[in-house]
DNA sequence: CCAATAAAGGACATTTTTGTCCTATTTATT
DNA sequence: AATAAATAGGACAAAAATGTCCTTTATTGG
């Protein structure tokens, strides 16, 4: 509602990767696909966009799969994985769909709009995968219901 | 980016009508999509489900067109615009996609999520056409450029 | 080297959103 | 009553997003 499919898929699958590599475990599209309840060829395309961005690091071959050291975890922010999928709208965006967000000829939401945006903007950016990774692994939260 | 096409004409020809309507003038489907700059039929489309939502008034035939009368303009707020246009999934959608937001299952995104979704929602419910119509009147904000 | 495994990527299919066109209905004016 | 102007609405078209399938490439282990 908010951000498009492709990035809630990314997002979820990205949180999954975190959480496993918190483990030492390496996984696959076909698990990640199953873990957070997404259609697999769909999350496969996105784990390559997620790749190509160094979101998450990608390996080939037998025993290979998706993975994340410990400290990227803190680095990679919602953010990164935002922009990579559904580029940078969100933070250039005009609310009402002029042209582009000008706040020297600004739409009549404008003003009350970049708060909100401002808002969501520094959260994507102070919210890191290890955090959201946490949460998940002392099973407060769900990435599939 | 955060509403759709269809919702983001919605909100402009609102707010143009409802300027309008503050000096007496009834609008046509043509003058409306032409100072929003949106397509024609589209925009007609959209004034229908206005319409019947009673979020604007039609009338129909020679020096019919769209109008809103003083009164309705406090009472009606962007909420009702959005919920008309794009349902609620904005109230109750969660932001990464799972089946519903829920509190007790939530997502590892949920309690930042929604903070920002309350703000959102905060705006759209207390914010009226008149409001977004007198800062358009005395041209400090643009509905197209 | 060979076979098996997993991601990368291209081509295509489906669904949803956005957009157009044409006809029907309502109503003001003459 | 006839005409013309305006919205209402149905059917269709185009584009974008979502989703699938199959082939290629890299890598591991025997
Ligand atoms: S101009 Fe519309 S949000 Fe800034
Ligand atoms: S459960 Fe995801 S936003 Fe509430």
């Amino acid at each position: 509602m908010m951000f498009s499919k492709a990035c809630e898929y990314g997002i979820r699958a990205a949180v999954y990767v975190a959480l496993q590599s918190l483990d030492g475990r390496r996984v696959s599209v076909n698990e990640i696909a199953e873990e957070i309840d997404s259609p697999i060829a769909f999350t496969a395309k996105i784990l390559q966009q997620l790749s190509r961005s160094k979101v998450i690091h990608s390996v080939k071959g037998p025993t290979g799969g998706f993975e994340l050291d410990r400290t990227e975890m803190d680095t990679v922010k919602l953010s990164m994985i935002v922009h990579a999928i559904d580029g940078d709208d969100i933070y250039v965006g005009c609310g009402l769909g002029l042209k582009e967000c000008n706040a020297n000829q600004p739409c009549p939401l404008h003003d009350k709009f970049v708060d909100i945006r401002t808002d969501l903007k520094n959260m994507l950016e102070n919210t890191s995968l290890y955090e959201l990774a946490t949460g998940l692994e002392v099973g407060l939260t769900y990435l599939k219901r």
